[in-house]
DNA sequence: ACAAATATTTAGCTTTGTCTAAAATTATTT
DNA sequence: AAATAATTTTAGACAAAGCTAAATATTTGT
């Protein structure tokens, strides 16, 4: 496979959520930032090479070949980022774009030995779960922090949202995968909520409530 | 500058030998297993992208701002050598081919990083110095095995041929950078040479004699 | 010095991946 | 059930990087 090909599973693969979703032409341009002629010649040629199901008018899905390239591209964008946060002191915000050029790269034999240099890791620095070399990962039982009732904690598992802004804003105030987050208050009307994370008590937005995943503890 | 760009630009580095020497189209081509017509295009647009002299029929040299690049890809290149070894246990002839792809990885961080968590290396596994940032670098002095007089010996200190089939020879026989040779004859007629190696007396054919580099002890 | 051999460039074609503009299909309103 | 709007595909073009075959320049041998 080609990068860009690679590229085009690899947000189909993202777009149906994983589970065998047909995607629209419009929604893979809109991912890819290209333009949706482009996709249309690209899912025929994923077609013909047995990558990709395409029903003009209809939608694009991936085949079992298709998920197996997605879940290893995924595997490898995810290791590289453990790596870079791990052994290379990259902030959790600036993995994406370089991993994204990393995944890219031909050789088996560095994705395992990556994976052995890393100890094995389960998630990535966003709380993602990384594919096994066979393509199985566990998805963890989380919930968006806005679905967790008042009273309830849990701990900060990962995000919905990877983007810098939305990292970088979460470093700034402190909130980092691991801290054990409970909910004190919601507001209905506008979604935000107050919680308690390490003694101190903070007012967050429902645009931040809606892009952290918690795992729920009691 | 694309992949293919890059890739050019290293070849006319590394056919003039690090000085900034004109080299042919057809060394260019040979040497990146393609047709001298395509080389003929793109030193055309390297040229005008300002990267390179080139003078139709009288070949291809780098400007200052090309060797620039070419330093940074060379240095690319050998950290990631590097890495592969050190970290991922990957044998010396197994490196380059991942390593040709890695070094167009774009990400100063990257690199910078890279050294450093290397402990600031300063040659690649096969023995070839690593350009600092600045792209400055001493090269050794060293001697190739053949040209060492009988009597005189020295530490193994790197390879002039680092194709796998040459370096798997290496290996096979006990020969790897840091052991100290000795020179006890030398045959006139075929080039072959009788060394010391680790208590080892072993005869060595000429082919391997002039691609293993020494430095001089006494 | 000239012919032959070699090296290099040019011209024209191919593939990949992209784009714009126009045509066709599907979805949504009234 | 049309008419309108939105989505999707097709047609035609372009840039990058490569190739083959033909033309041209340079080098070499006599
Ligand atoms: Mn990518
Ligand atoms: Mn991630
Ligand atoms: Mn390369
Ligand atoms: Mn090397």
């Amino acid at each position: 496979m080609t990068l860009s090909e690679e590229d085009y599973i690899k947000a189909i693969y993202h777009l149906g959520k994983g589970e065998n979703t047909t995607v629209s032409t419009n929604a893979v341009a809109e991912q890819m930032d290209t333009k949706p002629s482009s996709v249309t010649d690209m899912v025929k040629k994923l077609s013909e090479k047995g990558v990709a199901n395409y029903k003009p008018y209809k939608g694009v899905s991936l085949t079992e070949y298709g998920q197996k390239i997605a879940l290893s591209l995924v595997r490898k964008h995810r290791l590289w980022e453990v790596f870079l946060v791990e052994k290379l002191d990259f902030s959790w915000d600036e993995v994406h774009e370089v991993a994204e050029q990393l995944e890219h790269i031909k050789s088996e034999k560095l994705v395992d030995q990556l994976d052995k240099h890393l100890g094995f890791p389960q998630v990535d620095p966003h709380g993602d779960p990384i594919p096994s070399k066979k393509g199985e990962f566990k998805k963890a039982i989380k919930k968006l922090l806005n679905e967790v009732p008042i009273g309830k904690s849990g701990i900060c598992v990962g995000v919905k949202d990877s983007s810098p802004p939305f990292l970088k804003f979460l470093d700034k105030n402190k909130i980092a995968l691991g801290d054990t987050i409970l909910v004190l208050d919601k507001e209905e009307f506008d979604g935000s909520i107050d919680i308690q994370i390490k003694e101190r008590t903070i007012h967050i937005s429902s645009q931040i409530a809606t892009n952290l995943y918690l795992k729920i503890t009691e």
